[in-house]
DNA sequence: CGCCATCTTGAGGTGTATCAAACCCAGTGG
DNA sequence: CCACTGGGTTTGATACACCTCAAGATGGCG
């Protein structure tokens, strides 16, 4: 059931296409590692010399702020790489990661991956690619913190998470409400209340299940301009 | 005094260090467009088959909601580069350009920058630190975006633009204020309501000119909580 | 069962947006 | 020289969105 750790590695999409032999360098100097929720991966400000491969689970990138605030950045889940953003460029991690569920990793020196990016110039390009994603992902949380209501980053998020099962469509939380906020940018109490408000507009909160019940009275709340009212 | 192409490109922190050669191959395809302000540079969703070097002026980034309302995602300013994000995956532009000032660009042909990628390998790592750091500048934005309200966003702002002339601290807006707000992710109105309340925490306003008389007061504004009061 | 963490609900406060009006100021044209 | 214009900015009154603090509800788990 477990995944081998070389099937974890090519599954990801930042080194599969990569050459077997790239791939056996790499999986000399890989080792697995295991997270505890709650756990730290690294803090901000450490010195960036492991990346990581995310095997099964859920890794939070956050910073925290002069006055001891707390700012969730991202969130990643399966196969999603951590910690290359400043391994390549061999700096001080610039945000902290924490395990967000129970989570195994694998754990590659950046020093072996900067080596091989600068052979490989194949997975150079992919380095450059999947940065360049990031960034776009980066950009849409600007644009949505920037432009949208807390309501319709909920809605967007629940619509993004909503998968069809027995014919319902319901949205599984990927970790908890209080992280989900976070992400969102809202406290956990303004998530609560946001998702009783969207009662009124096509969801369904049957006992810590979400289901959609009304997919288009959902995406008329994202569409809808804040400034006109929606009762 | 104005500056020449090629200087303007290797001034570029991008495209500084380049082979000669290289430079040479790129001036060959570069062309030197003008915008007056509010012009149109690229659209969203536009073929992103030209990427460009900014010779002088403001380029603001933006997207467009669905529902009409805008979000400006960064601005760029001398030998800053532009729509090379989209550019370098051959894809359509994920944000839309519009001269902020009267500015010249350098445009460059995506197509010749991806091969000079693939050929010069230098060049292809400087576009990857490139494309890294302007990641880790978003996550500045989001976490200022999260965890800092207007006020101190607006104090961090100017602070970051001070500059000492004649032994005083002042601070001249790179752009107008609509702008400055937009960039800040609040309205023109507020901004203004928020330097207004900055005038007890170090600030100073003397007809259209912002001075900053007590630089502590104002980190002060930035340091504190937003749950402790500022009178 | 009782404990604990998580989530919800309520009351009240702060922050920012909205809408509308006044203001400032550089250009323009009489 | 002065009225006129129009964009950008400021100010005011008001509304809404979200936060804070505190108290309850819920649900897993020893």
């Amino acid at each position: 059931m477990t995944i081998h750790f070389s099937e974890g590695l090519i599954a990801s999409p930042m080194f599969s296409g990569l050459a077997p032999k790239s791939v056996e360098r790499l999986m000399r100097v890989a080792r697995p590692v295991r997270f505890r929720r709650g756990e730290n991966i690294f803090l901000h400000q450490s010195r960036a010399d492991c990346c990581y491969v995310i095997l099964s689970g859920w890794v939070k990138l956050y910073r925290v702020t002069p006055n001891g605030n707390e700012a969730l950045v991202r969130m990643h889940s399966q196969f999603e790489t951590v910690g290359f953003c400043d391994g390549l460029r061999d700096q001080v991690h610039s945000y902290g990661a924490e395990a967000a569920s129970i989570c195994r990793l694998l754990s590659l020196p950046t020093a072996e991956i900067r080596a091989l990016a600068a052979e490989d110039q194949e997975f150079a390009s992919r380095l450059l690619a999947h940065t360049l994603s990031a960034l776009e992902q980066m950009f849409d949380q600007v644009e949505s913190l920037k432009t949208q209501t807390a309501i319709q980053r909920v809605a967007a998020f629940l619509l993004r998470h909503a998968r069809r099962v027995e014919g319902r469509t319901v949205v599984e939380l990927p970790f908890e409400k209080s992280l989900v906020a976070a992400h969102l940018g809202i406290k956990p109490e303004s998530l609560s209340r946001v998702l009783a408000r969207l009662k009124a507009h096509g969801l369904a909160l049957n006992q810590s299940e979400i289901e959609v019940v009304n997919r288009d009275l959902l995406e008329g709340v994202i569409r809808s301009d804040p400034a006109d009212a929606w009762a």
